[in-house]
DNA sequence: CACCGATTTGAACCTACTTTCAATAATGAG
DNA sequence: CTCATTATTGAAAGTAGGTTCAAATCGGTG
């Protein structure tokens, strides 16, 4: 393969090359480094330093830094969405709009806290990258935000949202909880349970309360997921 | 007064002079360049634009770059917390403790929206600073943190705290609602008014079921402020 | 082995800043 | 007005990266 001035290694679909892998190193480093130092204290040097290259070798793989940022940032939010959204496909026909937002809750924390570099990567820097990079990103970020919409959207439907919230911005502020754990949440001194018990009660009892949620379950004849039975 | 190698000028309380009207200008420019841009593209020339003066002229002020944006954040959440402190004393004694968190979210966000570019500047940027800086912000956000502590410590001692929240991740999650505000409000496409009024019922309602509440409010012969009521 | 493209590197380069500094201008007290 | 101090500047360093590039290495193929 030709190395190409404005193009250098495409990530192809299968491959497991040797070059495959090394390309997945450096964005693996990068992820780790980027989540964890935030845009400016991310250094090629560092990254380097993880994946166990020198730093120019990443320009084989890269175009430019923030080309190496925007692809780990972009594979973040891909990823947070494919998972979220494999969560609510698995959910029983007709489960209720509320437990399903439950369910997007808890998939949503699991992955920024606990499962992808390149998702905590992709929501601490959202808002600090220059404006080339951000670009891009808002298009993922309008996909991922639309799972949401339609859940919001599909609770007022039924009947499961309290008359007073502006949809939108109780989409956001919800999403904004979620996101912010990454800024304290601390394996060592809360149980990932622990916040996500306390997040799903969060989310349920800010956009239903439970007279009405207990009257949906019951005109269904299926009580609704979780805690909100009990 | 003497321009000390490891002291530059000080910010002394009361002071009207030209110079200290000069170092405000630059910490003002410096919260107005930082809320926007963030800790790695805050550029001392951009600074120095936006205080009308060059940019060597900060040195006579401030140690160095880190120093005037540590000064920025500092001050930033110290004006908050004085800010929420102050619209929470002037509730009148016994209010209870939903409405006086309701209060707290109010000035919360008013205050990061609306009125300062520090507390702006310090909420977004509190991930992405180097640890010299992180260090002295964490005592700052430590006592702004308290006030929430307490409040919600208070719900829960009058019984108007849902019992399966983890008071720490409640805390936690609900502030991090509050803060990512910063991150997606447009005051052209959302008015004020709407992200508070969906704020304060998220709060309330999360925290409290309206059944205890209202139970609560009649129990004491005096009606709980604002939408509690209704 | 000898060859060739694919990969990786060490060393240098370049750029965009922060920072220093000596010189100059403003200010205010006597 | 004079002078000392405070404040500000223009020009020049200094510096910490990102980036380039020619050379070295690697890995497979004939």
């Amino acid at each position: 393969m030709a190395k190409a001035v404005a193009a250098r290694r495409r990530p192809t679909d299968g491959d497991d090359s040797k070059s495959a892998r090394t390309r997945e190193r450096i964005l693996d480093a990068a992820a780790y480094v980027l989540s964890r130092k935030g845009y400016s204290g991310t250094r090629l040097t560092d990254v380097a330093d993880k994946a166990e290259i020198q730093a120019p070798a990443i320009y084989y793989y890269f175009e430019s830094r923030d080309d190496l940022i925007e692809a780990v940032m972009s594979v973040g939010l891909e990823h947070m969405r494919e998972h979220v959204q494999a969560q609510l496909d698995a959910l029983p026909k007709g489960t209720d709009a509320i437990s399903r937002i439950k369910v997007a809750a808890e998939a949503h924390l699991r992955y920024e806290l606990g499962i992808s570099d390149y998702t905590t990567a992709a929501i601490r820097n959202a808002g600090q990258v220059p404006d080339a990079i951000r670009k891009h990103q808002l298009d993922e970020e309008a996909k991922y935000g639309e799972i949401w919409r339609l859940l919001i959207r599909d609770a007022e439907k039924e009947g499961l949202l309290r008359p007073e919230l502006d949809p939108f911005s109780a989409r956001m502020l919800l999403l904004g909880a979620l996101n912010w754990t990454a800024e304290w949440w601390n394996p060592k001194r809360d149980p990932l349970e622990t916040v996500l018990r306390t997040a799903q009660a969060i989310v349920e009892h800010s956009l239903c309360d439970d007279a009405t949620l207990k009257a949906h379950a019951k005109r269904r004849g299926r009580p609704a997921l979780g805690r909100a039975t009990s």
